[in-house]
DNA sequence: TCTTCCAAAGTTGTCTGACAACCTGCCGGC
DNA sequence: GCCGGCAGGTTGTCAGACAACTTTGGAAGA
C-alpha cells in the first residue's frame, strides 16, 4: 500500500511549518507559535513538536531562544530540497520518488513537443539510436536510457527540467540494475525490445509536434515502469 | 573546539554523531547505537537523543526504522536540489520554475483523483470554501489558494508531492502579490471569480475519481496562470 | 512624573516513566 | 528440516514535571 504516509508525525509538523515559512506567511524574525499552541492545534504531543523544530533548526530555518520562543531565521534562503533516500528505506519511498519523476517527465515530453528545435529532435533521436546500439551489443544500456530521457528534458528549453531529472536520477537509477539481474536472458530481451517501442512512440510524438500524444506515450512508458517496479517490490517482500 | 558554550545538549550529541559519520567511523548502512545506549554513554535523556537524531535525519545523514534502529544513509554527501536563488532573478527564471510546478501539480491532481479518500476530498473542498470566504471579505486569499493546492498534493497519498510543492512555493509565491496590485478592482473581481470556477472544476474531477479530467482541469488552470504571468513579464519589460 | 527593581507569568530545555507499533531472532511443535 | 508464534528489543508517541531563562507589568522609591 502506498498510503503509509503516516509513518512520521514529526515530519507532518515539519512539512507544515516549513511550508508556512517558505510560503512567506511567517516572515524572517517572526515568532513561531509556542510549543503548547502547536501541540493543541496540530493534535500531537510536545515530543513531536520539539523534533520538528529541531529539524527546522538543523535546516537553518529557525533559531530558538530559551525563555523567549522560536523565530524564523533572518535568511530562510534557498534551503534545498532533499529526499531521504537510502538502501534501507522502504521500497514505497522509491515508488514515491518515481511518481514524482513521472510527473516531471510527462510534462517535459509535452513541452518538448511544443517547442522542440530541429537540432534538439536530432539529439533525442541520436540518443534513441544509441540505446539500440548498446542493446545489440548486449549491454544494459542504463546510461544510454538516462541520456535519452535527459535529451527530452533538455528539448523543453527549460533548464529546470533536466536539472531536476538529474537530481531524481541519483536517487532512483541505482535501483534499476537490480531488476535486470533477476530476469532470464530471454525475458530480458523481450522486455528491452518493448521498452524501445515505447521510446520510439515518445520520439514520434515529440517530432510531430503533438504534445498530447507525447505526454500520453511518456505516461504509458513510465506507468509501466512503475508497475514493474511495484510488482518487484511485492515479490521480494 | 566545539564544546564551547553550546547552550544546547542536543547540539553536542548531534555534533558528535555527525563527526563520527562524516569521519567514516560509521559507514553507510551501519546501525547507530540505540537511543538507550546513547542516553547512558553521553549522559543525557532520551529526549535530547531523539532531537539530535531528528536533526541528523533532517540533514539526510541517517534514516530510522521503527522497531529496528537508526542507520547511516547510503550517500551522506548526496547533493540536494537547489534552484538558483537570484533575489532579483529574471522573470524567465520564475516562469521556468512555474512550469516545473505545473508538471508536478497536474500529475498530483491525477493521482489524487485515483486514490483520494473521503476525508481527503473533504479537506480539499474545505480549502475551496475557505478561498470563497476570503474573497467575499475582500482578501487576497493567497495563503488560502496555496493551502488548496497543498490539500490536493496531500490527497495523492505520496508525501513527496506536498513536500516538493512547498519547496517550489518559496520560489514562486512571493511574486504573485505583484500582479494583484496592478489590476483595477473590477478586473480583479472578474479574475478571481474565474479562478474559483477553475478550482471547482479541478475539485469535481478529483471527487468524481476522474484522473483525466482532473489533470486537464489542473493543466488549464495553471497554463492560464502561466500565460497571465507571461504577459505581465512582457508588459513590464 | 520618572526610574528602578522585583515578582509572576510565559517559554524553551531537560528529565522521567509509560505504552503503542513494529522488527528480529529464537524456540518449540510438526 | 520447516513453519508459526512468541518474547524481547527498538523506535514512535504521549503525559507530566521541574529547571533555566526571558518578558512584562506594576509597585516602590526618588
Amino acid at each position: 500500500m502506498a498510503d503509509n504516509r503516516s509513518s512520521n508525525l514529526a515530519e507532518k509538523v515539519l512539512a507544515r511549518l516549513s511550508a508556512e515559512i517558505r510560503g512567506g506567511r511567517l516572515a524572517p524574525g517572526d515568532r513561531l507559535p509556542t510549543e503548547q499552541e502547536l501541540t493543541s492545534t496540530m493534535g500531537v504531543s510536545r515530543t513531536v513538536v520539539r523534533e520538528a523544530v529541531a529539524a527546522l533548526r538543523a535546516d537553518g530555518l529557525v533559531v530558538t531562544r530559551r525563555g523567549s520562543g522560536a523565530y524564523v531565521a533572518d535568511n530562510p534562503t534557498a534551503s534545498p530540497f532533499r529526499i531521504a533516500a537510502s538502501p534501507l528505506g522502504r521500497l514505497g519511498d522509491v515508488l514515491n520518488v518515481m511518481e514524482l519523476r513521472l510527473a516531471v517527465e510527462v510534462e517535459a515530453a509535452g513541452f518538448a513537443a511544443e517547442r522542440r528545435t530541429r537540432r534538439q529532435v536530432g539529439v533525442v533521436k541520436a540518443a534513441l539510436r544509441s540505446i539500440d546500439r548498446a542493446l545489440k551489443s548486449g549491454e544494459g544500456a542504463v546510461a544510454e536510457d538516462f541520456a535519452f530521457h535527459r535529451a527530452i528534458a533538455e528539448a523543453t528549453g527549460n533548464a529546470q527540467f533536466p536539472r531536476f531529472l538529474a537530481f531524481l536520477g541519483s536517487h532512483v537509477i541505482p535501483r534499476q540494475s537490480v531488476r535486470l539481474s533477476v530476469d532470464t536472458p530471454a525475458e530480458r530481451r523481450t522486455y528491452l525490445e518493448r521498452i524501445q517501442q515505447e521510446h520510439a512512440r515518445i520520439v514520434a510524438g515529440i517530432a510531430n509536434g503533438d504534445p498530447v500524444e507525447a505526454r500520453r506515450a511518456m505516461r504509458d512508458h513510465l506507468t509501466r515502469s512503475l508497475e514493474r517496479y511495484r510488482r518487484l517490490a511485492e515479490g521480494s517482500k
